[in-house]
RNA sequence: GCGGGCGUGGUGGAACUGGUAGACGCGCCAGACUCAAAAUCUGGUUCCGCAAGGAGUGUCGGUUCGAUUCCGACCGCCCGCACCA
């Protein structure tokens, strides 16, 4: 008997699948396809154990499509531009390129050894010329198909990352990397027309049904969908001021207008007036975070115009400047009805300005019906209200609605909170934007023939600023209309646009197009993505953008990227401090009788909270240090045990080794199992501790089956462990052997290399990864009988072995028998007695 | 404030459409093997109680023959969004 050595069985099952070409995946098939996909890897050099439990989680899944007998598509790559890079050329003088290829290559390396079921001869990085290149097409075919414009705007721009960013990529009024607070500046950028889709990109997350709940409603609220009413107002000075409201038929209920600080109106007054030059100024000062908007006050300025009211032309209403008011959404100009909205209340009440309810709940007076500090916006009649007087707040808008659109002063609209997606970055290393600026032609896209764009090699980081501005020869082209001089855009393609669409590229990356409309149809929609939950918005509703932009171009027919999409959840591990309070690693701690102590000291160690995994609290386990140890079949059994996957997981040395003896335990039952049948042999007939196996078995079979398809890979552990120990020596030797082949085979998925030097341990001549999954025999599934619970008013009181299909006469004659129930009853008679078949006994006494 | 989720032993967590709460793992305890240790194996492990029995899934109430599961209120924790007109 030998121990199971995994480093040797390891190694040598990944040159043998690898040499083989085992998960090399076809584009044409009999089989069902099943494209199962990770979010791919930022290469920053090393794998996490996020890493680990992500593509562990493919796998398994991966794995048990193929031997399912579906023609699995399971590909890797790199998320490879991006300012990682960047920053490392500038700390330590290297060439981002390299630095970003040597990353890969070790990266690589490790998620090799992890064993993972992948398709290396499809594996690209986003910053491989071939890629960015076919990226530089989709981005001329987009702007020719009026999904790409460029556009002056208020755009968030990250001072310490020195580039401009997506509204999606700001959080909290801060950078998504640098943390930095953005400031608003107005530039000329690069847009993506995503809200070109916005209705469809809502309305198609119904049928999503494969996605989490959370993720689906964070979209529908990224998205933001108003109906109502957009119209403009005469103003005193003699122009026009357009609004938007979901409530019209609160206009009697008006008492100001107010428009945003940064409205082109109130720049244009600050211009000649000081006076609205220090309000708005004054607005900026106050913040954007979470925070300051919660105790900010309403700030009011009266611009001394007036707005005439559209139901009544001798109604004048003040027009104010109000910070808050927000010029992204909508109009950036509101008008104001305190009684019925919280803030227009409060800016009423500061500023002394009429409070007059229209909407009147049910068993109020209108006439003492009285609106003080809380707004009202529940449902009622309106009054005070002329024309609409009466109804209710329905018809109300509608009425209100159409008396406008008849007037011509407004429509009916849609309104929704999704802005187009900002892509320029003003950073280097990132796929060019193909365009060149003509000082005759405007922007110009650059011809087919002449991309890719390549990146120069020698950009310098030395100074501040984008290196392809000041870099002497790049940016120095002729126009390809005119052929005068020109110059290319230095901006770079936002990183997300690179993730957008890699799941497309991977259905054929070597194709002269972007995407082969062939293959893709053949592979999309990827069946299951996996990946965090910090993705819900950025990258998952762009992907959702891009698939749409794909299928308009005729590369895809398809509109969702992802049909099935899962969210682990992350790995934590305990956090340690020393006596001055100063993070340290888990290898600076050792645990002696319950108490941590510094390593070989008698120092003792403050052990924390288990937080996620970061270098910042140094609560760090190195994936590699465990697979050098244990093995990468226990680090990945490690990360599909106990926890459901959308949780957070806590690492445990002890939960490791837990991991580790079970290997060891499986190895030992195959390697030691003494008196087998054949390869290939049924079991007959067999009863008593045979058939109990042979029940244990299916049972298991069953149960790991529907778990895995379902990802309760937690359950299917728990499922391989009870079958496990259900294996006795002393049993039929085929039924023994049905046993061991079938929890050698229920583990492929999850530790695939030592199911490998099990089955072969087993006597098999085949690869257990061709091997095909077991059925489960439904006659074995259940047992002839089942013991049932016994209760008196609801306490258990005995339980009851009783034949399947017992009539329900001869069980409740049983269970009136039994001495506990006899007990309890104290000799009164049951008053009913409620019989569930093959379930439990209850009698009421 | 709005939206979503969660609360079960020492611990991670099971429990199908309401039907014997605590599967399985970790930890712990005891025993076997061993000169000893490691490894392994066997048994035990919700709490109170010697036992019979009692209590028990955040709290309080409801529906039901029966509630971790359904309903209501409350408490606590987590996540997302946030002056969205």
């Amino acid at each position: 008997m030998a121990r199971y050595n995994a480093k040797e069985s390891e190694k040598r099952w990944q040159d043998v699948w690898s040499s083989r070409g085992t998960f090399v995946a076809s584009n044409t098939s009999d089989k069902p396809k099943a494209y199962v996909l990770e979010m791919f890897p930022y290469p920053s050099g090393r794998i996490h154990m996020g890493h680990v439990r992500n593509y562990t989680m493919g796998d398994v899944l991966a794995r048990f499509r193929r031997a399912q007998g579906f023609n699995v598509l399971h590909p890797m790559g790199w998320d490879a531009f991006g300012l990682p890079a960047e920053n490392a050329a500038r700390d330590s003088g290297v060439n981002p390129r390299e630095w970003t290829y040597a990353n890969i290559a070790a990266m690589r390396r490790e998620l090799q050894m992890m064993g993972l079921a992948i398709d290396w001869s499809r594996e690209f990085a986003t910053c491989d010329p071939e890629y960015y290149s076919q990226q530089q097409k989709l981005f001329v075919e987009f702007f020719k198909a009026g999904l790409v414009y460029r556009a002056e705007a208020d755009v968030n721009w990250d001072p310490i990352d020195q580039t401009v960013l997506a509204n999606e990529q700001v959080i909290d009024g801060k950078g998504w990397r640098s943390g930095a607070p953005v400031e608003r500046k107005k530039l000329s950028q690069w847009f993506f027309k995503i809200t070109e889709f916005s209705d469809d990109l809502l309305s198609a997350l119904d049928q999503l049904d494969r996605w989490p709940e959370k993720v689906r409603t964070m979209q529908k609220n990224w998205i933001g969908r108003s109906e109502g009413l957009r119209f403009a107002f005469d103003l005193s000075n003699g122009e026009k001021l357009d609004v938007f409201t979901t409530r019209p038929d609160t206009l009697f209920g008006a008492s100001f207008v107010a428009i945003s600080p940064d409205h082109p109106l109130a720049s244009a007054l600050a211009k000649s007036d000081l006076k609205v030059a220090a309000f708005i100024e004054e607005c900026h000062r106050t913040g954007t975070s979470e925070a300051a908007i919660e105790t900010a006050e309403k700030l009011g300025y009266d611009t001394g115009i007036t707005a005439t009211h559209p139901f009544d032309p001798s109604w004048k209403l003040p027009v104010m400047i109000a910070n808050f008011v927000l010029m992204g959404y909508g109009t950036g100009a509101i008008f104001g009805c305190p009684a019925h909205d919280q803030r227009d209340l409060d800016f009423a009440n500061k500023y002394k300005l009429p409070v007059l309810p229209v909407v009147i709940p049910e068993g109020e007076d209108p006439k003492t019906f009285h609106v003080g500090k809380a707004a009202y916006v529940g449902p009622g009649k309106l009054a005070n209200s002329r024309f609409l007087d009466g109804l209710d707040v329905d018809a109300a808008k509608n009425a209100a609605i159409t008396r406008i659109e008849n007037d011509g002063r407004g429509t009916r609209t849609v309104n929704y909170r999704l802005r187009d997606w900002l892509v320029s970055r003003q950073r280097p290393w990132g796929c060019p934007i193909p365009m060149i600026r003509c000082a005759k032609c405007g922007y110009v896209p650059a011809k087919e023939s002449d991309l890719p764009v390549k990146l120069p090699d020698d950009l310098k980081f030395e100074s501040a600023g984008n290196p392809l501005v000041s870099h002497p020869t790049w940016k120095h082209v002729d126009c390809p209309q005119c052929g005068g001089k020109a110059e290319r855009e230095t901006d770079t393609c936002d990183t997300f646009v690179d993730s957008s669409w890699y799941f497309a590229r991977f259905t054929d990356p070597k194709s002269e197009k972007p995407v082969n409309a062939k293959a893709a149809a053949y592979w999309l929609p990827v069946d299951q993505y996996i990946g965090g939950i910090e993705h819900a918005i950025l990258h998952l509703l762009y992907a959702r953008f891009f698939t749409r932009g794909l299928h308009k171009l005729g590369y895809t027919n398809v509109d969702e990227p992802f049909t099935g999409l899962f969210t682990q959840g992350m790995v934590c591990h305990e956090t340690y401090k020393g006596h001055n309070g100063e993070w340290l690693t888990p290898d600076e701690v050792e645990k002696r009788d319950g108490q941590a102590y510094l390593k070989g000291t008698n120092v003792k160690v403050t052990v924390g909270s288990s937080e996620k995994m970061s270098k910042s609290k140094k609560n760090v386990i190195a994936p590699e240090s465990i697979i050098d140890v244990y093995g990468a079949d226990t680090i990945r059994w490690f990360m599909l045990s106990d926890t459901p996957p959308e949780r957070d997981i806590e690492w445990t040395d002890e939960g490791a080794s837990g991991c580790w003896r079970f290997v060891q335990r499986i190895w030992r039952l195959i390697d030691e199992s003494g008196e087998l049948s054949a390869p290939g042999t049924k079991p007959g007939n067999v009863e008593g501790a045979s058939l109990e196996l042979r029940r244990a078995t299916h049972k298991a079979i069953a149960a790991v089956t529907n778990d895995l398809e379902n990802l309760r890979f937690n359950r299917a552990v728990a499922q391989i462990y009870t079958l496990a120990g259900a294996i006795t020596d002393g049993v039929d030797p085929a039924a023994k052997r049905e046993a061991l082949e079938a929890l050698t085979i229920l583990c492929g998925p999850m530790m695939p290399h030592l199911a490998e030097s099990c089955w072969e341990c087993l006597g098999h001549k085949t690869l257990l990864v061709d091997a095909p999954w077991p059925k489960a025999d439904p006659a074995l599934t259940r047992s002839d009988s089942v013991t049932i619970g016994v209760q008196v008013n609801g306490k258990l009181r005995g339980s009851l072995e009783i034949a399947r299909g017992s009539d329900n006469k001869s069980v409740e004659t049983a269970a009136l028998t039994l001495d506990g129930v006899v007990r309890a009853l104290e000799g009164k008679a049951p008053k009913r007695v409620i019989v569930v078949p093959e379930r439990i006994v209850n009698i009421v006494a």
